[in-house]
DNA sequence: AGCATATGTTGACGCTGTCAAGATAACAAA
DNA sequence: TTTGTTATCTTGACAGCGTCAACATATGCT
């Protein structure tokens, strides 16, 4: 950053150029996601709200798909920050850290759901629309979990039977799925979710034998 | 139907008054929300395609959203004769019942991707914006589901000690979860989803002795 | 100092949903 | 049969959208 730049950021003199736009219009562009939804986002709007003209963020965003995208990749790097917490807790059972992680995801999709319906949302995923950026932050969080979940199998609190990809993949499609529900209207009743989630979490692991419960 | 309207579809002569426009819409709007998805569709190629003018349509859905309401409404009365058909299979363990009802779960969403989306959408069910006409038709398929739940529970082949209805929405769930992976293109293999659909079989379902194995 | 480049602006185009006002046909009552 | 009401279909118009082209201005390197 120029030092001009800064200097303008500290006097809030306006000028012809805004100096910061990129970082502005993300930050604008999360609020106007969570106050009117995908739907409601525009570029426009966005362009109007941060003071500028309505074709400005095109030097920054090629697209209002990239934009979106790069909306959707902080929201992992938010996201994978949180569920890195719950992973990291120490002195909890293995059942009762995978119950965490399992209610933590549908919180986070509770707290933020027009955010989640752009990260997990066809609107960015379908006709490969996706850019390397986005793919490059999604990915991980992903990974992580199959770690976790090969971690609980060798625990012996999920069964060692089952792929580990598989059993990976069904629990996110069930959080998936349970946080769909909720967002998109078609389950309001957050009390429902929470004993959903306590329900699936049941389903998914068996009864151990506290034997190696350190971790 | 006049006698008059009736002469004019088999005779096909281009007159002012359509005389069946509405379920010609609903026709139309079905094969073009196939081929563009819902973002794709809209009343005017919709009217164009149609051969009418782009405010005709208004005349029999108050708005686009009453449109697609009624669309999503034929979709869920097609797919509760399709699950019906699986329910009303004879000769079949309660798990390969159960295990064909999810398979045909994610299978009539992977072949009508784009009504499944509508169905089971935010754009329909958020912000109340679901018709009257649309709920009526939609709930019961869920009811029946809860239906056959209980009577998994009874033939042991699912826990009795969970709720019927939160093993139900746990179920649906993530059947629902694993169809939008595949459907907003977060999954593209197909076959890795076959594979999952029977892992959450098998974790949601418990070995039985077969001594009830009638229905 | 001068020039290339980054960044911001206005104008324009085609697309969208939807309202208002007028045209036409169907139908019911006189 | 004629007349009037109603349902249906039409064109015109408006605001909003994403995005391209052309132009303006400031920044920064040579």
């Amino acid at each position: 950053m120029s030092q001009q730049t800064a200097q303008k950021l500290k006097q809030n003199k306006p000028s012809y150029h805004h100096g910061d736009l990129r970082s502005t219009l993300l930050n604008a562009a999360n609020v106007l996601l969570k106050e009117t939804g995908i739907e409601g986002l525009s570029l426009r709007k966005l362009a109007d709200k941060v003071g500028v003209s309505r074709t400005a963020p095109y030097h920054h965003f090629k697209d209002k798909n990239q934009l979106m995208c790069a909306i959707a990749e902080q929201g992992f790097v938010h996201w994978q920050q949180d569920a890195a917490n719950v992973f990291n807790q120490t002195g909890l059972s293995p059942k009762e850290k995978y119950r965490q992680f399992f209610h933590g995801y549908i919180s986070y999709a509770a707290d933020n759901p027009e955010l989640y319906d752009l990260m997990f949302g066809r609107t960015i995923w379908k006709q490969n629309s996706a850019t390397n950026d986005l793919r490059n932050a999604a990915y991980p969080s992903f990974h992580h979990q199959v770690e976790m979940t090969k971690k609980w199998q060798t625990q012996g609190l999920m069964p060692s039977g089952e792929d580990t990809l598989r059993l990976s993949q069904v629990t996110w499609g069930t959080m998936h799925g349970i946080a769909r529900l909720l967002i998109d209207g078609i389950y309001a009743d957050r009390s429902h979710i929470d004993e959903m989630c306590d329900c699936a979490v049941n389903l998914f692991t068996q009864q151990i034998t506290p034997v190696n419960d350190q971790n």
